[in-house]
DNA sequence: AATTTATGTCAATGAGGCTGACATATCTTC
DNA sequence: GAAGATATGTCAGCCTCATTGACATAAATT
């Protein structure tokens, strides 16, 4: 059942006073948090657009570069999507040159992941702008806020799934 | 250990060494936030799912709920996305009983939107979640660290552009 | 009356996800 | 050595959410 959600009978009056925060609910954050990310990632999107490429290229080419030699099995672990998915991205950075497959060594089935000299470089050229974004948001505070922002960031994922 | 093979004709060399923080370049941040907001959105998509909406309709929902009376060229320039794009999304919504739409008093032309009981209601049960991993990330931080994270998160915005 | 403004709507497009099905090469196991 | 499991690739189709362009309507402004 529940096949409408939302009341329909006659209607509903419109509310007038703001959603505030409450003690269970701190919409101040949660809507920092939004905008943060949203012009965190703008910076990025515009150096992108230029290639052709989007973001979903960035995601590939950033952990590449972090974790050069990782699989395909990896990289779909770490960014949670499909190998269909990330197929068509990734044949597009192997193609551009930007990244090379390399049969493993020891697992021939394995395709490990390595940057080229060009992909190195455009893994830094869109981590800059983010980094001074970072880096002009940290103005002027202490090393004690510094560290209790990673700490922050660290704390909003996910636990661990035993399995 | 991996070893690197000599140039090859034609094809660029794989990098084997990992990207590391510069004096530039802060890595652990970037990826920090990426993973921290994938994370964060996921609690209300789950939610979202159930009622056939996505991550567009809570958007939406969240900030009429927290400005009761903006009009659409307001919704228009908090979200950043065209009004074709929000049409859509808000006409379901509209659909739905969650929002209610007034002509303007002033200004007829105007339509100003407001969340009806049940769309108050959504958009704490999206909240929820989401404040819950906020407080837990911030477990144990002193009020310093908090309010570094709001400045930091705040600073990480754009600044307005002067016009 | 003419123009501008706020909104709505139709049509087409694209990025980036998804599922399902199947192919290939390689490793592991019996 | 045959059989099955694993890592990857690929084809085909579908979905959501964004885009642009063009045009429609109603109301405000000049």
């Amino acid at each position: 059942m529940s096949r409408q959600t939302g009341p329909k009978a006659g209607k509903p009056e419109p509310l007038a006073t703001p959603m505030e925060d409450t003690d269970i609910i701190d919409f101040e954050i949660i809507e920092l948090f939004f905008f943060a990310y949203r012009d965190f990632v703008s910076d990025p999107d515009a150096i992108l657009e230029k290639s052709g490429f989007g973001r979903a290229h960035h995601r590939v080419v950033h952990f590449v570069n972090r974790n050069p030699g990782m699989t395909v099995a990896d990289l779909l672990e770490t960014l949670k999507i499909t190998k269909q998915s990330l197929a068509r991205v990734l044949k597009q950075l192997i193609d551009s040159g930007y990244i090379r497959q390399v049969a493993g060594p020891e697992d021939r089935r394995q395709r490990k992941l390595y940057p080229t000299k060009s992909g190195r470089e455009l893994a830094l050229a869109l981590a800059e702008p983010q980094s001074r974004r970072i880096e002009r948001a940290f103005e002027g505070a202490s090393a004690e806020v510094r560290e209790g922002v990673k700490g922050f960031l660290s704390g909003m994922r996910d636990r661990q799934k035993a399995d």
